[in-house]
DNA sequence: AACGTAGTACTACAGGCGGAGTGGTGTCAA
DNA sequence: TTGACACCACTCCGCCTGTAGTACTACGTT
């Protein structure tokens, strides 16, 4: 087994472009190998076996997927209001549509998921700790809303991405950026 | 090309069996003929290739997840006020999840449909077709609340059902059902 | 400065699995 | 008799895994 990291970060990262493109059953060893542009065989050298590239895969693409500090920082100025809140998650649903591949790559392992154990167990784990990481930080920033809030713009701004990554044509732009704001306004609750 | 209505449905029922058990590339001619138990060759001969496979199971998924007339009869009975609304998505989300290999062979079709632009089409008009017929459905109903809620029960309820049958840990069942209530409850809006 | 060692990159090969496509044969009914 | 379909068999092909073996590089030792 090595132990490069660099080099093992960018198998994984390959794996993501694999996933995304050709689905869970496409990613085998040879087809991330060619992806990271490596030689054939290395992946065989970094990962004992496919459950092992997918709970690895599983474990990284969420450090893709989240914001980074200073997106982080720059959420919390400005006033907190309704509109900031609407802007703020337009700018979700722009950074992770934007990285369709990830997001693609990480339903594509939620399905593996219902096959494979130990990956259910690891992406369990990351989504409940961003979940509440969510809800943790939206009671820090004096944003209106609670828990229930958070959790439903999380339901449906979830399906707003697969909409719009899955099926583009279901859904203009236009509407895709109405129901942000209607998601919410209404969430925010009586 | 074989003509026989019958057994078309039934390798067509096989393929969303196995589309959700191993996944789109997994839906091959070999594994919906052991899946609908008829001998080896016969998808062969009831579908051109591998796209035409995906876009019959693409076209008839929907008759299957959808509720039958006697379901749809029902739903129009009673008080039609938010409770009974409430009530009408918990049986909805019930239903679905079911019939969970259904929903997740659905989702499977939507990735595989990044990648296949005549199952695309496909997919796009029948969900479009079907979010009018939410929306009609609705209106004609003398439910309360708007298209708007429609839209996001909509999206936020596909979210919970994927959260359910890909990591049922995420959420108890009885966060599921707060979360269908609130759902409700919040989207009907101001 | 020369040498040895460990870890890694790269190559090559053997073996296997599963699938596509197709042609042929049997059977039944109009 | 003819046509449509069920069923069966066979060949060709592509891709994957696992692993053994070789080459290279860096680093520590003496």
């Amino acid at each position: 087994m090595r132990r490069n990291p660099e080099r093992r970060r960018a198998l994984i990262d390959g794996a993501i472009e694999v996933l995304a493109r050709e689905g869970a059953r496409g990613l085998t060893f040879r087809a991330v190998d060619k992806e990271a542009a490596v030689p054939p065989g290395t992946a065989s050298n970094y990962f004992a076996n496919r459950d092992d590239l997918f709970t690895q895969v599983g474990g990284r693409i969420y450090e893709r997927l989240l914001p980074d500090e200073a997106t982080m920082a720059r959420s919390r100025e400005g006033t907190q209001d309704q509109n900031r809140y609407a802007e703020l998650m337009h700018e979700l649903v722009d950074r992770v549509s934007a990285f369709n591949t990830g997001y693609l790559a990480l339903l594509e392992l939620r399905l593996e998921a219902t096959r494979r154990p130990e990956l259910r167990a690891v992406l369990t784990e990351r989504i409940r700790e961003d979940i509440d990481a969510n809800i943790a930080h939206h009671a820090a920033s004096g944003l209106p809303g609670d828990k229930t809030s958070v959790l439903l713009l999380y339901l449906a701004l979830n399906w707003l991405i697969v909409e719009r990554l899955t099926l583009p044509d279901i859904f203009t732009e236009q509407e895709i950026h109405d129901l942000v704001d209607e998601a919410v306004r209404r969430s925010l609750g009586a």
